[in-house]
RNA sequence: GGAGGGUUCGCAUAGUGGUCGAGUGCGCCGCCUUGGAAAGGCGGUAUCGGGGAAACCUGAUCGAGGGUUCGAAUCCCUCACCCUCCGCCA
């Protein structure tokens, strides 16, 4: 959500904005129906005054006729009134629905384009892996291996269904315990957060009303989350902060459902797509001040950086172009890993921060310090809207895939990550173990 | 699933149709008092929007939404959440 005083003030900038992420959105008739909304607002305001001081009269005159004789003159008063509200009603809808759509402005740093076939690299590390032997997909490693079961996955959940069994589930407890280790030095607080959620939740992320197709929910209206980014600045709504809480950095954990509406042809094999994962992700929330926000993103981006490099998985990271980022985010860098057997990197974290956009959707503010204030008294500053970030730490199942594909051995046995080696109780997941 | 009771200004409470956007206590802030502090006294203590250079004026907000009324914290309806009891259950 963006302040309206700021479209109307900056309306081509939004403008640019939207073509830029190829959102359809119609400005021109946001600032007519504004228009509306105020001209309608500021008369139905006089007319509420006017009854206020009306009523106070009435209240103070004892004299039964008299009184009679003003609460006729009010009627009048409350059709035009009852009118103002009914005219407003159908504009104050439309200028919500807009609202909800306008896009947040995306940095200057952000390249054009299309699809994520435009994003540019940034930042490349290690070799891509080359075997002397003839490599296998982490579908045919994993099976042979015993670690995962997708006959018995599709037949329990259907389309994109799997197990993790045996050393596919020891491994994934293995990242997850090492995720925390490494994450939780870095000063964040742990939270497991609710997966089933209002409604609100997902509009405050931004993920509705845009993304419904993608979003499970359920009989009762509620939603399934697609990441724990939703439950997690959900637990701030409506709050006021004091500014010496912030930065909030939550490594929050859970698992995440996606419907992949509109993905069925793609990745239709192994665990690169699926409809439910498990992910551990970073949430920050800072002061309102765009370098801060950009300090913050590089950090939690460089977390993930370097986590996967302990791993020792190559990757690069690319800075998302125009099309490819979301309607509320200003930046993003994607982290892919290198998967061998599609000669490819592949998506396993994205990194983007928001300013406002999210925090003005749930009301999240803190008090900022007031530099006029006498010297000892408690800041009584400005209420300000916090600026919020995320970035997946690591996602699970998917990082099994170039984890596997990259460690497999010629003897189609799998090295283990030297980090993860002391919660797996081993160093090589192989057929005999 | 059934029955009942709640949700008011940071906290605790008062308020059952009109001088209530809201009293009181606590907390917090400022001033007075003090060598300093405590106690005490006085004053202040929400948020969002519109107008204005400012002072200030004005609208909204008593869980959310709708209704009745000239007028709603107060009456009616719907929903959400909390508490108590019964039932069921990991």
């Amino acid at each position: 959500m963006l302040d309206i005083k700021f479209i109307r003030e900056n309306l081509d900038i939004v403008k640019m904005a939207a073509t830029k992420k190829k959102i359809k959105i119609d400005l021109d008739r946001l600032v007519a129906v504004d228009d509306s909304r105020r001209e309608i607002m500021t008369r139905l305001e006089s007319r509420k005054a006017e009854q206020n001081m009306a009523s106070k009269r009435i209240a103070a005159e004892s004299e039964p006729g008299k009184r009679a004789v003003f609460i006729g003159d009010m009627q009048k008063l409350k059709t035009e009134i009852q009118a103002d509200e009914e005219a407003l009603k159908p504009i104050m809808e439309e200028w919500q629905v807009l609202m909800l759509q306008v896009p947040q402005v995306p940095d200057m740093t952000v390249p054009d384009g299309d699809s994520d076939a435009d994003n540019v690299e940034v930042k490349s590390w290690g070799d891509t892996t080359h075997f002397d032997f003839a490599p296998q997909t982490h579908i045919d490693l994993m099976q042979k291996l015993g670690m995962v079961d997708f006959d018995r996955g599709t037949k329990v959940h259907g389309f994109r269904g799997y197990y993790l069994i045996n050393d596919g589930a020891l491994l994934s407890w293995a990242i997850w315990n090492y995720a925390n280790e490494f994450f939780l030095k870095k000063g964040f607080s742990p939270m497991l957060p609710p997966t089933i959620v209002r409604k609100a939740n997902l509009y405050g992320t931004g993920h509705l009303p845009n993304d419904a197709e993608d979003v499970y929910h359920t009989q009762d209206d509620d939603y399934l989350i697609g990441t724990s980014e939703v439950s997690t600045m959900g637990y701030y709504t409506d709050d006021i902060l004091e500014k010496s809480q912030l930065p909030i950095k939550h490594l929050s954990f859970s698992p995440c459902y996606r419907r992949e509406a509109g993905s069925h042809g793609k990745d239709v094999k192994g665990l690169i797509r699926v409809h439910e994962f498990y992910k551990v992700e970073q949430v920050v929330l800072c002061e309102a001040s765009h370098e801060e926000s950009v300090k913050w993103h590089e950090w939690i981006n460089r977390n993930t950086e370097e986590f996967i490099e302990t791993l020792g998985i190559p990757y690069h990271t690319v800075l998302n172009c125009g099309g490819d980022i979301g309607q509320g985010q200003v930046k993003k860098y994607d982290i892919e890993l290198w998967v061998p057997m599609e000669q490819k990197y592949r998506e396993i974290s994205s990194a983007s921060y928001f300013h406002d956009f999210q925090t003005r959707r749930f009301n999240i503010r803190y008090r900022d310090e007031d530099p006029n204030a006498p010297e000892g008294a408690r800041a009584g500053g400005k209420l300000r809207y916090a600026h919020s970030l995320n970035c997946t730490a690591i996602p699970t199942p998917r990082i099994l895939v170039s984890l596997v594909e990259n460690f497999q051995q010629a003897d189609g046995s799998v090295k283990i990550p030297e980090p993860l080696q002391k919660y797996m109780g081993k160093a090589v997941i192989s057929k005999a173990s």
